[in-house]
DNA sequence: GCCAACGTTGGC
DNA sequence: GCCAACGTTGGC
């Protein structure tokens, strides 16, 4: 079974926000590399739930994927944040999943400890600039980060 | 708030 | 198809 990790600014969506709702759609998603890995992913696989954009950045819980990738209606309202004016219903490039939470770590696994992991030179989270949202974790990796709860 | 890194846009 | 300009991400 693939592994996952996934960002998400915890003002949007935290793991205790997840937790407290059970499951969410993980919407919003406006990049290619990163919508590709989200339809790749089966009912089932685990992700890394990764806090951005705040006050302590890292890894903060696991969830679960519960729908495969299905057509992001974010993209066709006009209210949404993530509205995209070129999309229709008719031709959506883009792709939402549905989670569910599994596991809240007792504290965040911190991004300069991510970054001290030799485990971890190859997942792009680590590296210097890296944008991109979504990406496969191999299964070492998981295990390296697992051992750092 | 700053700024490096990156993706996208659009003129040519 | 190139590439400069621009907008966004995201750590610090």
């Amino acid at each position: 079974m693939p592994f996952w990790l996934m960002k998400s600014e915890p003002a949007e969506l935290s793991i205790a926000d997840l937790q407290r709702l059970g499951q969410a759609r993980w919407d919003g998603v406006r990049n290619y590399q990163a919508r590709n890995f989200l339809r790749g992913m089966q009912v089932g696989d685990l992700f890394f739930f990764y806090h951005s954009s705040c006050a302590v950045p890292g890894i903060a819980g696991i969830a679960r994927i519960e729908r495969a990738a299905y057509p992001d209606p974010s993209a066709l309202d006009p209210h949404s944040h993530y509205f995209d004016a070129k999309a229709s219903s008719e031709k959506n490039p883009w792709s939402a999943v549905d989670v569910a939470f599994v596991e809240a770590f007792p504290e965040v696994i911190r991004l300069p400890q991510l970054k001290a992991q030799s485990a971890l030179t190859a997942l792009p989270l680590v590296h210097k600039g890296s944008r991109l949202s979504v990406m496969p974790v191999s299964t070492d990796e998981w295990q390296a980060i697992l051992a750092l709860r």
